[in-house]
DNA sequence: ACAGTAACTGAACAAGCGTTCCTTTCAAGC
DNA sequence: GCTTGAAAGGAACGCTTGTTCAGTTACTGT
């Protein structure tokens, strides 16, 4: 038998990439073979082959789709005009954000020597746009003599390291909402980059 | 040909777990084989078998033998008893030490999924030892007056990230030495729990 | 009603997998 | 010098792997 009523490239296309995303992210990208995607999909591994040339590419899509995601969420944020405002936004919209996709976050950082060198390459511009984005916000915040930051592209992976740390412990039936830990992260974010006040005194009044 | 000159198991054995260690890292456990790991030590797969009973016994104990030295040098180290000290101390040891074992670090963060639940168990465990250390110096911190921390768990889940993205990011041939990063690390680790000097007044003069 | 084609099956391929086992080699103890 | 046993070789085991492909089915447009 083949081709089952109402099946169609629509459906398994996106079916295919849900369960090969899941099943990455829970098992690796090398212990999870054609096969288990297929009997995950319902259908032959044969059928995997009209939706990815192969299985490496099949990586490299759902990778890439996720940052192609990420960056258009950032794009289409608004910013407030203040640096200190805009490091609590972006610190809540990376939590937030990443949260949603803990899947693709995880194979994200794991997966990516599973890639052709051409292919990180293609990923890892992607991921340095995202990165200078924070590091723009430190920028105009040491220019504003808001921040004191001894180095900002250090400071920017520290952030997004610390930030990260949240997918790996939070679970939403746990003892704290999302918001709070929203709440709690960009506030220690920002007393980590913040100027003590009285340097910013002296700074101003010179 | 068997049994080489000068070829005994005190040498092969550190041979098969040094080469074990690196592959998994550069890898992933899944996608490493015997015959690889073989062929590195410079035998025969078969061969491996006098080492360890399989392979998924050789990742655990990689694993274990990287946590067990992680909780000695961490109790062999002498604490300074002000709480702002010993969080400096702490920071630059967490980096120090982990730099020098970047590759048992990353296994144990992406491969512990390939373990038995009940070798997972014995490693979480230890995980959890050195987490409750930290936190152990944010309580103390906090009932100091001297650290403001909404929530310490949180917090120490926090601090360990960040510290841990140095990892990923740090080269030592880079523009930063080492004593800089952990110099510019336990700063922003400390500005981000310390309690602000006014609220600090506020509530000695209580 | 019929042709065309998109979607899928199911078998096959060579290669590689973890692991076992018998054999061979060599160094040490007597 | 001979025996013993540790250390390793090398072949073999049954299975799984990613991928290909000819054949089959069910839907679509006419």
């Amino acid at each position: 038998m083949a081709r089952k009523t109402g099946s169609h490239s629509d459906i398994t296309g996106p079916k295919v990439r849900e369960a090969a995303l899941r099943l990455f992210a829970e098992h690796g990208f090398a212990a999870v073979s054609m096969r288990q995607i297929a009997k995950e999909v319902g259908v032959q591994a044969g059928a995997l082959y009209l939706y990815t040339p192969d299985k490496q590419t099949l990586l490299f899509d759902l990778l890439s789709a996720h940052m192609r995601d990420l960056l258009a969420a950032l794009r289409a944020m608004e910013m407030p005009e203040h640096p200190v405002r805009q490091l609590e936004v972006f610190a809540r919209f990376h939590i937030r954000f990443h949260m949603a996709r803990r899947d693709a976050v995880f194979i994200s950082y794991m997966e990516l020597r599973n890639l052709t060198p051409e292919n990180f390459a293609k990923l890892d511009a992607m991921r340095r746009e995202y990165e200078t984005a924070l590091e723009q916000i430190l920028i105009a915040g040491q220019k504003a003599h808001e921040f004191d930051v001894d180095d900002t592209k250090l400071t920017t992976m520290a952030i997004i390291s610390m930030l990260n740390g949240v997918l790996t412990w939070y679970r939403p039936d746990g003892r704290l909402s999302l918001e709070r830990v929203e709440a709690i992260y960009s506030d220690m974010v920002g007393k980590a980059v913040r100027m003590a006040r009285s340097k910013r005194k002296k700074l101003v009044a010179e």
